[in-house]
DNA sequence: GTTCGTGTTCCACTAGGCGGAACAGATGCC
DNA sequence: GGCATCTGTTCCGCCTAGTGGAACACGAAC
């Protein structure tokens, strides 16, 4: 229960450089700790290679280090090489971008995405977390949980577009579509001007473990193409994955 | 210069975990410290996310939460993202693996690979430092970079095959090939049965800060194939790249 | 030149981390 | 069954190691 004070503090500070590069004083700021005291930990992290100076004596960003520690996630990245190749077919199929993400808390946390090579690119989530309630990944995640589901409901929901669903009978009303068609659609409910589609991968005892997710612009995706086609190819290349 | 302790013993204890899951007892055996205290560690980097228990109680293991902040490291995700389309391109073109690597010290650090659908696949090695002398990778590098290069040479190169290059001079006469070439090839020179070609990727200021390449199976790759053409295709591939 | 900004270093103080030992479970072996 | 031996966790007195305000060193801007 009790916790190792600098360790917390150094992953503040760790933190508050996701954001971006920035400089001991702000970072201070940031954290609420004496200049001193960041300097200290930064130096520290930096011997460690968990942060670098851009130019000596200047700003600090994220360092290598920390892909190294990181590549040992499970089952992150064991899951984003098996998930390669379906989420190359998922792009071959639409013609769009194609994800995989995994449950972690109330959130989904985005591992990896492909890009199909074109002009009008969504951005890339990898790394991000996003709450379940906003997006079809987290839908296929729900509408398997119904424990899960109860806990996201006891909080308020953030809205993210005037299309996020943020009300609990609506969404306990989607869950059970979702449940029983296996995909989830969502139309720029999660951000505006992009639809998507995700399906469930399962480990070999039936849990949910991850989603794999198929997203564009509006203005192009699903167009004028079958919903439910789209939808069972994502299922069924979701299905194909085994893992853990 | 001076360090926090507790920070530094928790990134051993987290380096530690790299190589797999491990229990409390373990840990503290490896890096060396008592088990109160590698448990107080663990407990402290749990509440972080940077590990988690595979089952309450039970071993440990590196924690979702180094995702988001590794997601932050620059130019690695950056890089990854924009090199994608390139890796599979080389995908297409060789039918082999592809992948980037950063120069990191006098280590090659690999961020990303793109393994084709194929049933003889060679190992992913995302995440690892590989030293450069043994890799076409690093060769790219140290041939752009005599100092650097001076460097390598002062330490004694370790040996991974027969084939490794582990004299100065004729890895010097080595590097002028390359410089000349553009592309750099190894024959079984880091793994035994793999074989690989790499080509350096420049910023607008001309100074290298990555590498693309191809690797695979001995026994096919490069096969009958051009040498020469491959590498050709690889250097062209790698000048496609613009970043920073 | 001065002034303001940066990041780093100093050092007395004491809070916070340390680690040996005791503890609570789980598993294995006879 | 019960004893032995693992596991990870908690306790608590000792004292080191981390803290943070202030002073410092450097660089840029005026």
């Amino acid at each position: 229960m009790s916790t190792v004070q600098s360790i917390d503090r150094a992953f503040s500070v760790l933190r508050s450089l996701t954001a971006g590069p920035a400089g001991v004083t702000d970072i201070a700021e940031r954290v609420h700790l004496p200049k001193s005291t960041v300097s200290r930990l930064l130096s520290t992290l930096e011997e460690l290679g968990a942060v670098e100076q851009v130019s000596a004596g200047g700003e600090y960003r994220i360092g290598l280090g920390m892909l190294e520690l990181a590549a040992a996630a499970r089952p992150g990245r064991s899951l984003v090489s098996v998930a390669r190749p379906q989420l190359a077919e998922l792009n071959r199929f639409t013609g769009e971008a194609a994800g995989v993400s995994i449950p972690d808390g109330t959130e989904m946390l985005y591992l990896d995405q492909l890009t199909p090579d074109s002009e009008l690119q969504v951005r890339d989530w990898t790394g991000h977390r996003i709450p379940m309630h906003a997006v079809p990944s987290g839908h296929v995640v729900l509408a398997n949980d119904r424990e899960l589901l109860d806990r996201v409901l006891a909080t308020p929901l953030k809205r993210f577009t005037p299309h996020t669903v943020v009300k609990a009978a609506p969404l306990r009303e989607r869950m059970n579509m979702v449940r029983a068609e296996g995909y989830a659609w969502a139309f720029e409910e999660f951000a505006d001007g992009m639809n998507s589609v995700a399906a469930a991968v399962r480990n070999d005892s039936g849990r949910v473990i991850a989603a794999l997710h198929v997203y564009g612009p509006a203005s192009r995706f699903p167009g004028t193409s079958d919903t439910a086609e789209i939808g069972e190819f994502v299922l069924a290349t979701a299905q194909k994955i085994r893992i853990d």
